[in-house]
Order: C-alpha cells, then sequence, then structure tokens
RNA sequence: GUCCCCAUCGUCUAGUCAGGUCCAGGACACCGGGCUUUCAAUCCGGCAACAGGGGUUCAAAUCCCCUUGGGGACGCCA
C-alpha cells in the first residue's frame, strides 16, 4: 500500500470551501504524503448551474493558505467530457448502459407515489428493456444488477453490505449531454490513476453504486475510507448557519494556517493522547487508523485555544508578517519595525487570533492618543497626582529604558518614598494605555517609548487642572 | 417511509479490533487556588461520561442481540 498511493480532493465549486472539505483535503493530502504518494485536486464542475469561478478560486486560495499544495491538476471536469463520453460509449456498447426517454416529470411524480405507499423511491426501470435507440433529450443509464448484494471493505468503516434492490439505475448522461457527478468521478478516478478514496461518509451510500460502474467496465475497484461528518452544535451536519464555517472566514478572523489545520485534523482522527503536532509529525503520524466512526462536533473554542498556543509559539517575525494586514485594516501602518516586535512580544500571550493582537496595538499605536477623561477621574486622587508628579521628574532623568532599566528605577524611587507599586499601577495603567487591562506596566513604556510615555503622564496630568 | 452507518465527560477524544492493569485517561470549556501592578500567560486542584435492557464469561466500556437516540442516502446536485 505504500507504494503508488494516489488520492484526490474532488470540491465542487458551488460553495466556498468549507470545515468540512478541507479536513477532507487534509486527510487525503497527508495520506498522500506519508504514503509518498501523489495528491491530486479536481474541481468538479459539471453542474454548470450551480458552479462559478469564484468559488473555485476561493477553493485554491483557500487549500494554499492552509499549506496543502497537489502535484497535480488543478483539473476541471466541464473540460473533460471527451473522456465521459468515451466511457459512457464503453457502457453502451458492451450493453450495460442504456437510452431512457422518461421525463423529470413523470419520474418525480413516480417518487412521490412510492414515498406515500412507503417504498423506497427509485427509478421503476420503464426503459431497460426496450433497447430505445440514441434521440436527442433521452439520458443514459447504467444497467444495475437487481439481486444480489454489493459488499465491499472500508478501510475505516469495515465490511459494507448493500442489498442491490437498494441501487437504481443511475443517470450516467443527462438529457443535454453532460455527464453526472458517478460517472465522471468514476471515469476520472481510473483516468487519474486514483487508489485511494478517501471521502465524507455522505457518500457511503454513493459506493454500491460507483462500485457498480466500475463492475460493468470490469474495472477493479480502489480503496475506500469514509470518514464521519463534522456536525455543528446542534448536531445537525455543519453548514453556513452554524456561523464561520469556510476556510477563509478563519483567516479573516486571525487564525493561524497551523491551527486550524491542526484542530480540523483532531474531529475524527486521534493519535493516542496527542494534542498538538507538528506538520511533519502529522505527516508521520498520520494513518486511516486512527480515524474514527462516529461523527464529531466541531469545536470553536478548542481551536480558539489552539490558535493562543500557536500565537504564543510563534516567533515575531512570523506574527509580523501575518499581522500585517490587520493592522492596516484598523489603520494603523508605518510603525517602525523594532517598534512592533515589541509590541507583538508584548502581546502574544494575551492573543487568541491576530485580529486580537492587531486591536491590542492600538493602545501603542494609534493617534491620535486620547484619554477617557472620566475613566481618568476614576483613578486620579490627589495623592496619586502628586506621586506622579515626582514619578514624571524621575522618569524624565531616566537613561536605560528598558524593561530592566525601569524596574529598577520604579524600584528606587518606590522604596525611597515607601510607597507600593499597587497604589499607582492602576492610575499609571490608565494614563499610558487609556485601559484597565494591559500588558505589564514597563513592557508597555518600554514599547511606548521614552517621548511617549512623558507625554501621556503629561496630558492627563494637566488635564486634571494641576 | 426504505436502506446504510454510528453511539465513552457539555465538546473533541484515549481505551474497544487481540475482555481483566479502567470505581475509565488526556484536551477544550467551566469552577477553586498559587504567582502577580491589571488582564493574560503559567502552575496546582476540582466538576464531569461507558445511552437503556438482555445475554456470553470467573470477569464486559470492550463480544452478541434488542430497544432508544443520532447522522447520512434515496436527483437529469456533487
Amino acid at each position: 500500500m505504500t507504494q503508488g498511493v494516489v488520492t484526490r480532493f474532488p470540491p465542487s465549486p458551488t460553495g466556498y470551501l468549507h470545515l468540512g472539505g478541507a479536513r477532507t483535503a487534509l486527510f487525503n493530502w497527508l495520506f498522500a504524503r506519508k504514503h509518498k504518494g501523489k495528491f491530486i485536486l479536481r474541481i468538479e464542475d459539471t453542474d454548470r448551474e450551480r458552479s462559478t469561478e469564484e468559488y473555485a478560486r476561493d477553493i485554491i486560495e483557500s487549500l494554499k493558505w492552509l499549506g496543502i499544495d497537489w502535484d497535480e491538476g488543478p483539473y476541471f471536469q466541464s473540460q473533460r467530457f471527451h473522456i465521459y463520453q468515451g466511457y459512457i460509449e464503453r457502457l453502451l456498447e458492451a450493453g450495460n448502459a442504456y437510452y431512457c426517454y422518461c421525463t423529470q416529470e413523470e419520474l418525480e411524480r413516480k417518487r412521490q407515489e412510492a414515498m406515500e405507499r412507503g417504498l423506497k423511491p427509485k427509478y421503476d426501470l420503464t426503459c431497460r428493456e426496450k433497447d430505445l435507440p440514441e434521440k436527442a433529450g433521452a439520458v443514459v443509464r447504467l444497467k444495475s444488477p437487481l439481486s444480489g448484494v454489493t459488499t465491499f471493505r472500508d478501510l475505516v468503516r469495515g465490511v459494507i453490505t448493500v442489498p442491490n434492490e437498494e441501487l437504481d439505475d443511475l443517470v450516467l448522461r443527462r438529457s443535454d449531454g453532460t455527464p453526472t457527478y458517478h460517472l465522471a468521478v468514476v471515469a476520472d478516478d481510473i483516468e487519474l490513476g486514483v487508489t485511494h478514496i478517501i471521502r465524507g461518509d455522505d457518500h457511503l451510500n454513493n459506493t454500491p453504486r460507483q462500485i457498480a460502474i466500475y463492475r460493468a467496465l470490469g474495472l477493479q475497484i480502489p480503496h475506500y475510507a469514509h470518514v464521519p461528518m463534522i456536525l455543528g452544535p446542534d448536531k445537525k451536519r455543519l453548514s453556513k448557519r452554524h456561523g464561520a464555517t469556510s476556510v477563509m472566514a478563519y483567516k479573516e478572523m486571525g487564525y493561524l494556517p497551523m491551527a486550524l489545520l491542526n484542530g480540523l485534523v483532531r474531529i475524527g482522527w486521534s493519535y493516542g493522547d496527542q494534542e498538538k503536532f507538528t506538520l511533519p509529525e502529522l505527516i508521520e503520524k498520520f494513518s486511516l487508523e486512527g480515524i474514527g466512526k462516529s461523527p464529531g462536533v466541531f469545536n470553536q473554542e478548542k481551536i480558539l485555544d489552539l490558535n493562543g498556543v500557536y500565537i504564543r509559539e510563534s516567533d515575531e517575525e512570523y506574527l509580523l508578517k501575518e499581522l500585517i494586514p490587520f493592522l492596516e485594516e484598523i489603520g494603523i501602518r508605518d510603525i517602525e519595525r523594532e517598534g512592533l516586535i515589541k509590541a507583538i512580544r508584548t502581546l502574544k500571550p494575551r492573543s487568541k487570533t491576530l485580529r486580537e493582537m492587531a486591536e491590542g496595538c492600538r493602545m501603542y499605536f494609534e493617534r491620535p492618543f486620547v484619554h477617557d477623561r472620566e475613566l481618568l477621574k476614576r483613578f486620579l486622587t490627589p495623592e496619586v497626582i502628586s506621586i506622579l508628579h515626582r514619578l514624571r521628574e524621575r522618569l524624565s532623568a531616566q537613561k536605560s529604558w528598558d524593561i530592566q532599566g525601569l524596574e529598577d528605577c520604579f524600584k528606587g524611587f518606590l522604596d525611597e518614598g515607601k510607597i507600593k507599586l499597587k497604589v499607582i499601577a492602576q492610575p499609571l495603567r490608565v494614563i499610558l494605555t487609556n485601559r484597565t487591562a494591559s500588558p505589564g506596566l514597563f513592557e508597555v513604556m518600554e514599547v511606548l517609548g521614552k517621548d511617549e510615555t512623558l507625554r501621556r503622564i503629561d496630558i492627563s496630568l494637566l488635564g486634571e487642572g494641576i
């Protein structure tokens, strides 16, 4: 199995790449990388009504952002109709497919009736044995086995058996001449030499139908691995109504791709108790055996936490590069690099997303900086103001403006005046940041620099009429 | 309705295939505490689950059956 593994990810561009699709892509990609095989991207746009180029672009962009690269493709099924036509003809010639004249209205009516009578709605085989000639507007159907069972071994589910009465003569070519999904997937998977089909288990029921096509073609079936679905908090299949579900939405919220990847991979797959993986580790440790059978609810909080972990572990250079778009979005630009690096260092342990980190930068870099007078008033008692005046003098004489130097400076000042840091910490914090919660005071002062620090103290004390 | 699949803390899961080491482990969330200039981070501690019922067995979260619950499929969508 290690030799010659070929997997593929075949999204249909009828929507943005969502979390479920991304995880499926990830599993296929990991499996291929682990076995030194090939991973193919194929865009399934046979439904020209609903497919758009914009979605196709989003899918490609999302995969790139996640770092999931492909060795072949993207193939577009809409450009491969001639291939599918060849397969349809093969089936027709072998007598394993036939033309059907039934109209969609008729079929819909029959489906309704069957449902009402409590039967499984399926094609009633009206045209199956008529041996009708080709005709404009006719569809081509597969002659599926009518009795017996179809059994296959799924790499995560085990042996699956379905009675063939459950299958019906599925359409291979529509009345407009375009191939349907079932035919196109099978044809492409054969053409591209796909060995392992790893997909969502919403396709489990489709598998026997597709197997029927392989059999009609006289070909061997590939390996199948159906992975459980990702559900929303209401245990329904994850969809737009559950909020942010597109990959790009996570990028925009300030998630790091590795955090999303790591969060996604742990839904439905595990490696003992390990929660965090590097990419090489994932490639090394990933296996189909580690995939569970039951569907998993998407846990946004856990991914948020993971994102915090990755932010904390990332170096400032990397974070800066990723942070810039978020800063620009809120109007913070042209800040010198050293200052930003220092700011990021202070914000790292308290930011769960890049967006949050950018927000944190406001207190350092947003101009003009305007105090909230009400807030100030609450903290500036006469006693505090008098201490701050003296502190201001001391600070203006301070030479080494770094965390250590400032800490020493404060220590000397507080000891001499027998003042507790607690007394002036919060007032100073409000003066410097306009907030009651912030990184440590010395860190803040270092990022602000001497001039800005003194300036903020001055304007706040001045404003109080002193 | 019919068929297929699934079932461990609120959530993701380990353990299930090869039954005893599991009065069930880890993570997120939540609660309490330490550290502390605030908020975080960090450290320590706590809450919390084998869906129910029958078997098999000396022994079952683990094997079998039923019930219940959940998901999916049943398109000239993919």
